[in-house]
RNA sequence: GCUCAGAUGGUGGAACUGGUAGACACGCAGGACUUAAAAUCCUGUGCCCUCAACAGGCGUGCGGGUUCGAUUCCCGCUCUGAGUACCA
């Protein structure tokens, strides 16, 4: 029979569920292997053929994995909660968890007929309760944790709680907000239970704040910094305002540094880790405070006085009106500061600005607002600021400095407050020109600081007091101790990553399973996880501007207290999941012990780059968490990732005539010709194109008013324009893995985008050469087949040739998947089975073990000649991969190809036994070679053995 | 601006540690089979010169360098893509 790739395909989709091939036990004797893909948002639109291609490639690798006798957990699920659901629910009124189910069932039948081996059994959903009821219950451990400084890990709270018994606040080490109170443990003792949970809200390692947030008015929510892109959303690309709520957070910033550290051990793509890198943003130097000089009144009192003494945040407000902290990375460069600048937004502006600059300032406020956040990201040229009358004084030399504000200074990051060092700062270089500040040079090796800063740590102080003469490491080691003694700052490690927020106003997403009492919150118990999402009318916030979770009819805990309206963000429910697949239908753990202790880890991770910083760090981060509460094992989830590239679209174009006036005509042209005329370009379905010649008849039916056009053709064809785009329905160049899996099936369909190129590579999709895979599989189906298409093959000691072909190809195909090469393995497929043909193979023994090698690529129509050959059915995905033997590939002969001058000019066959001597003879004996030579005497023969001789004139 | 990745025939790409550049496939051209077409099979196919063969010249973004020998290593530049953006 001819290779009846569908009915093969599905014949062994079937047999593979029915049986649990893929089902994966935690307990085994064989070493353990986990390879896992990012589960999908399965989006209404279904997979296009981008989607597949890391699926391809992990499950490549974990069908090799198993041939080579791993015991391979390789499961897949779907992360179900998200906007997209709820946007298509305030739309059209259906429930997302109805839309969600349509869109998953969509999704398992697409990747089912791609013949995946997932264990199905272990499926998750992170929308469903009897997962979200442990994403819930992590959450409630992050409350119920804080981070002590001194173990550097994560700690119950009672631990916490037992110092404050114990010692009160005194000596503890721990990350937490910074309005800590200073108490005794009397004090503690004293404290009414809801100043207890409020003193205790600011060192769990998720809590709730008054913060600075990202808020989304378009869809109704705050959105973590890495769902920001330059101003506007991620999803959908709406405007961001910045807005303080009362916000749950992640305190990520505990984690900071383990999260940096851990990069050096883990076997990521170097962007990854330099974008994490980044993104933590660790800078080492020094907090100083610099004291104020009150702004005074003509007649010499003090103008601002014991402001706010009735003030809540009095604290806060008195140390301010004394001091302006800043950090420095260049503290060294302390001597040459001779301004200080506050962000425009910096809350003590207003306070420190005289009357007479008040105009000055608020103009400049007003103008900074005006600015978009773009805008201000954008022009970094332009140099502005404001002075505001008051004056600072430098502690390392009591010189009066101005303070000024300007927009260069980020209110985010650090203190919102800078010491200008324009010698040592092109920033700040440029500002002091513009403004004519002072320059102070700090160092004998600074250069040309007319002309620009020199930000070089080389050289001696000058001009520095009491570091003059010391290098860098000495100034740096002085001052810091300096600054300690005398109370004015300290050595500090400041980090740019900000602790996530973790509340989303929005309904398609794990409830928060907190309820209040006197405004404070409390969590429920664990025996009433999960708390179950409610039912609401419409998935729109409430008339008062709650979120839609507020709409819920009598959802109340116990009756009485309000629960949290907010819900998690979409990264809660994927920062665990790998866990959850261990032991998926645990209903006591959301993992068992045994569990964990025998998988551990993820050891390969196939997915896209944009989870950099967002997916990938806060499933780092949670993982750290787990593992200091003991609950998993590794300080690492994922110990290899792969990114695999983006698939792009391949545009295909017509050109439409446009007539004298300028109006549009029934006649296209074909791209070739197009110069030739008058022309508007139009976007046509890729599906209708194939090679870039259009399918007119197709054309003229794909719409109504096509139906009568006519074509100007070149060459009998119609040529379309072709541009590399973004994927999407708008751009008609979507094409659909189901109408390719049809035609060629799945086999020929994962081959092909294995062969497209380097796995990591963005490429424009392009199914030009998928009828060569195609063929190839068939070429490969009639190696096993005679010319009546009768399967035969024969019993017979195999040739020396075939068994070379066989163990190139056993040899090639290990070395490429273990390298993650799996495009050149599908070119070596096809050189082997071009060898075999040539050689007319028939034999079993070759046939059978390149089945073996060729299955995790093209498993189904391996399944099926693996049982023509006798074989068990549905075995083939345990057997044992072909042992290589290098003995098969050696050669007792080379052609070695001769070169003169490096110039390559002829081959010559020589036994491969010979030494450099005898090949030195035999080259220069040759007649062909002489006559190369014209009687030139050789400088110099270069021989390396196997590969070359290169004779040097 | 900074960081990273990349640039090889008409196309996708191969060449793994410096050793025959262009494997494999697509496309194209020619041929076989066919009444014809499709499918299939065979042959050719980097560019230039040449009727053609032989021979030759040029060729891995550009310009240099190291080397007997460079797509591979070093220096400088151009372009493309991605990330990031006043982080003190």
């Amino acid at each position: 029979m001819d290779y009846q790739f569908k009915e093969i395909e599905q014949k062994w989709q079937k047999h593979w569920a029915e049986n649990q091939t893929f089902k994966a036990d935690s307990k085994s004797d064989k070493p353990k292997y986990y390879v896992l893909d990012m589960f999908p948002y399965p989006s209404g639109a279904g997979l296009h053929v981008g989607h597949p291609l890391g699926y391809i490639a992990s499950d490549v690798f974990s069908r090799y994995k198993r041939l080579k006798g791993f015991n391979v957990l390789h499961p897949m699920g779907y992360d179900s909660f998200g906007l997209p659901a709820e946007q298509y629910a305030i739309q059209t009124g259906q429930h997302p968890a109805v839309t969600t189910k349509a869109n998953i069932d969509t999704y398992r039948r697409q990747l089912d007929q791609i013949g995946f081996s997932f264990d199905w059994s272990k499926e998750v959903r992170t929308s469903d309760a009897e997962y979200y009821k442990w994403t819930q219950w992590i959450f409630m451990r992050l409350f119920n944790s804080w981070y002590n400084l001194e173990t550097d890990k994560a700690e119950d709270i009672s631990t916490l709680i037992e110092k404050f018994n114990a010692s009160g606040s005194a000596g503890i080490r721990a990350v937490c907000d910074e309005d800590t109170q200073s108490f005794l443990p009397s004090d503690w003792a004293n404290f009414t239970s809801e100043e207890k949970q409020a003193e205790l809200l600011k060192y769990r390692l998720t809590y709730l704040k008054e913060s600075t947030v990202n808020w989304c008015p378009a869809l109704g929510t705050v959105l973590a910094n890495d769902e920001v892109i330059g101003g506007f959303s991620e999803r959908g690309g709406y405007p961001v305002e910045q807005k303080k709520m009362m916000q749950w957070s992640m305190r990520i910033t505990a984690y900071a540094d383990r999260l940096l550290r851990g990069l050096d051990t883990i076997d990521w793509p170097e962007p990854i880790k330099e974008m994490q890198r980044n993104w933590i943003g660790k800078s080492v130097g020094a907090s100083v405070k610099f004291k104020i000089e009150r702004p005074k009144t003509e007649d010499g009192s003090l103008m601002i006085e014991n402001h706010h003494s009735e003030d809540k945040t009095s604290d806060i407000g008195h140390q301010a009106l004394d001091y302006i902290e800043v950090f420095t990375t260049r503290v060294d460069t302390i001597f040459g500061v001779s301004y200080l600048v506050l962000a425009p937004e910096h809350e003590w502006v207003a306070e420190l600005t005289t009357d007479e600059q008040r105009p000055a300032i608020e103009n400049y406020i007003a103008q900074t607002k005006k600015k978009s956040e773009l805008d201000r990201m954008a022009d970094t040229k332009t140099v502005s600021g404001a002075f505001t009358g008051s004056y600072v004084i430098n502690p390392a030399n009591n010189e009066r400095l101005p303070l000024w504000i300007a927009d260069y200074v980020l209110a985010g990051y650090g203190t919102g407050a800078v010491m200008g060092v324009p010698s040592g700062d092109q920033r700040d270089f440029a500002f002091a020109t513009h403004f004519n500040l002072p320059i102070i040079q700090v160092s004998d090796a600074q250069k040309n600081l007319d002309q620009q800063a020199d930000p070089t740590k080389e050289g001696k102080y000058i001009n520095s007091g009491f570091i003059n003469g010391l290098n860098y490491k000495e100034a740096v080691a002085k001052l810091n101790n300096w600054l300690e003694e005398e109370g004015i700052g300290k050595a500090k490690v400041n980090y740019r990553m900000r602790d996530a927020i973790f509340g989303r106003q929005r309904y398609w997403g794990e409830p928060i399973p907190v309820y209040f009492k006197d405004g404070l919150p409390y969590l429920i118990q664990e025996e009433e996880l999960p708390l179950v999402l409610p039912e609401i009318d419409k998935y729109l916030p409430t008339e008062t501007g709650e979120p839609p979770l507020g709409r819920a009819e009598n959802w109340k805990y116990h009756g009485k207290y309000e629960y949290e309206l907010s819900t998690m963000p979409g990264w809660a429910g994927s920062s665990w999941y790998w866990y959850r697949y261990m032991d998926a239908q645990n209903h006591k753990e959301f993992v068992s012990k045994e569990a964990v202790n025998y998988w551990k880890d993820v050891d390969l991770y196939i997915g896209g780059s944009e989870h950099a910083t967002g997916h990938l760090l806060y499933s780092r981060f949670w993982n750290k968490f787990l593992k200091d509460l003991g609950l998993v094992q590794e300080e690492e989830p994922f110990k290899k990732l792969i990114n695999q590239g983006m698939i792009q679209g391949r545009s295909n174009f017509v050109y439409r005539l446009v007539d004298e006036e300028g109006k549009a005509t029934n006649t296209f042209v074909s791209a070739g010709l197009r110069n030739e005329y008058k022309t508007i370009t139009l976007h046509v379905d890729v599906n209708i194109v194939e090679n870039d010649v259009l399918n007119v008849d197709k054309f003229k039916a794909w719409r109504d008013e096509y139906a009568n056009a006519e074509f100007i053709l070149e060459n009998g064809k119609y040529i379309c324009g072709v541009e590399v785009e973004k994927m999407s329905k708008s751009k008609y160049n979507v094409v659909n893995p189901d109408v390719l899996i049809a035609q060629y099936g799945a086999d020929t369909f994962r081959m092909y985008e294995m062969f497209l190129g380097p796995l990591e590579q963005s490429k424009p999709w392009n199914t030009n050469g998928i009828e060569g895979v195609f063929k190839f599989l068939r070429k490969f189906w009639r190696l096993f087949h005679n010319d009546a298409w009768e399967f035969s093959v024969v019993d017979a000691e195999p040739s020396k040739a075939e068994l070379k072909a066989l163990h190139k190809i056993i040899k090639k195909v290990q070395d490429d998947v273990e390298r993650f090469s799996f495009n050149t393995s599908v070119s070596s497929f096809m050189i082997a089975v071009n060898e075999l043909t040539d050689l007319k193979c028939k034999n079993r023994s070759i046939l059978q073990d390149l089945v073996i090698v060729l299955s995790p690529y093209a498993p189904h129509i391996c399944e099926e000649l693996w049982s023509l050959l006798g074989n068990a059915a549905g075995t083939l995905s345990y057997a044992a991969y072909p042992v290589f033997n290098a003995a098969y590939l050696v050669e007792d002969e080379f052609a070695y190809p001769i070169s003169i001058n490096g110039k390559m000019k002829m081959n010559l066959n020589l036994a491969l036994t010979l030494d450099e001597q005898q090949v030195r003879e035999a080259v220069l004996s040759n007649t062909q070679i002489q006559g190369y030579l014209e009687d030139k005497e050789p400088k110099k023969i270069i021989f390396v053995k196997g590969k070359i001789v290169n004779i040097v004139v």
